[in-house]
DNA sequence: TTTAAAATAGTAGTAATACTATTATAAATA
DNA sequence: TATTTATAATAGTATTACTACTATTTTAAA
């Protein structure tokens, strides 16, 4: 049996919800295909119209502006990943075991475990890889943040965070090191892809030297003796 | 005695060099006091062009556009940081010394005890913070890569990354602990700033956790027993 | 069943951005 | 002094990021 995965959107984050018509739904499977294949500087509404068939004012409709729209995606993520982390650590009792889990989730992308969507989540991936530090890095963060559109970056933040203070109750960055760790399994992949002498990761597909290289950085700051 | 700073910058970054010239020199002193001001996305060089008392084609003239004048002041960034890491360690024997000056460094904005700059040293550090990693962060990575225009990011990197093989020889990602670090030290700012849930660091001021954070997760890493 | 109002979609604009081509002016050299 | 050569300013264009208005369809009330 398959579900149809739900993630409830923040609705400050669309004008109009695009789960509810074609027209919404069409707007996100093929603006996450054309993010995902022009980058999204050189990504216009207009463009994305004309690939779906509509006007851009249909698409200005369903969101305010093209960020508004990598935000709704990025945030779809997120969501999706902490939903994916709490559902697989579950039945788990060991924090070791747990974190490992974790780091996994953070450097795979999407399965279908939990459920199917109508989208590339692989594209989607690619996406948060390379662009979703856009969506905070830029004036309006505050504005954003008071809009509590960053929820779900930070409650996946503070979920890892709480794993590893469960491991280790006296380490005292756990924040800091799990929004390290969250960014650097990004920032590692895109390095092993186009700017190979800042990693030791080989190739893009080399997602076990990522695992392996944040699992000894995690293990070894959050080691009691730890100096 | 005060010496004043040149770095050697890559020809391909500019048009013309904006260091021979009135208007050039205006272009970088104004360029950083714009996009730290407004933000990388708002900035123009219609404004900036308006900001100096002279044409948009004036300011088009020294640089392709504005992603290049941006990757020139990060450019900027790297190479000084470099220097003054190698000044800076230069009389030091210890590795763990030299190591805790540089995450120092990392985490300080540029300071004048190599010469003076005629810009705002604080204004370019608030750049690198917010906007860096757009320069690599685009569809034109690779060809920019091929170009050589990251070379002093990646000559940084291999410089700390040799500090972090030089304490312990047998730690196999000296170069991803160093590419993660410098990003790290740059991103706990930003959260210490605008996404406090982030991270432990209690103020953008708050250098010392930084510092702090930094230093046990790199010694902890590199320890020889490190699990 | 007609009629009005509400929702949705399409057309046609505008201001700003990111440039470029052309013309004008100043400086340097023959 | 004439003439290249370098530099700067003017005036464009195509595209982007929207918005206002009009047309059409759907829904609901009379």
């Amino acid at each position: 049996m398959k579900l149809q995965i739900q993630i409830k959107m923040n609705e400050d984050l669309y004008l109009r919800n695009p789960e509810q018509t074609e027209l919404g739904k069409n707007i996100i499977k093929h603006g996450i295909q054309l993010i995902h294949k022009m980058g999204f500087e050189s990504f216009t509404f207009k463009k994305l119209a004309e690939d779906i068939g509509t006007t851009e004012a249909g698409v200005y409709r369903y969101f305010e502006n093209k960020h508004r729209l990598l935000l709704y995606f990025v945030t779809w993520y997120w969501s999706y990943l902490e939903y994916n982390v709490v559902f697989n650590i579950n039945n788990m009792t060991n924090p070791e075991e747990k974190i490992r889990r974790v780091l996994d989730l953070l450097t795979h992308e999407l399965d279908d475990s939990l459920g199917t969507v109508d989208f590339d989540k692989k594209a989607l991936y690619n996406i948060v890889i390379n662009e979703s530090n856009k969506v905070y890095l830029s004036k309006d963060v505050d504005e954003n943040n008071s809009a509590h559109l960053f929820k779900p970056y930070k409650d996946l933040c503070a979920r890892i965070a709480d794993l590893f203070s469960a491991y280790n109750p006296n380490y005292p960055y756990a924040r800091s090191l799990a929004s390290t760790v969250i960014e650097a399994a990004h920032f590692q992949y895109f390095f092993a892809q186009h700017l190979p002498r800042l990693t030791n990761v080989k190739s893009k597909d080399d997602t076990s030297t990522i695992i392996e290289f944040l699992e000894q950085m995690v293990f070894a700051a959050l080691s009691p003796d730890g100096k």
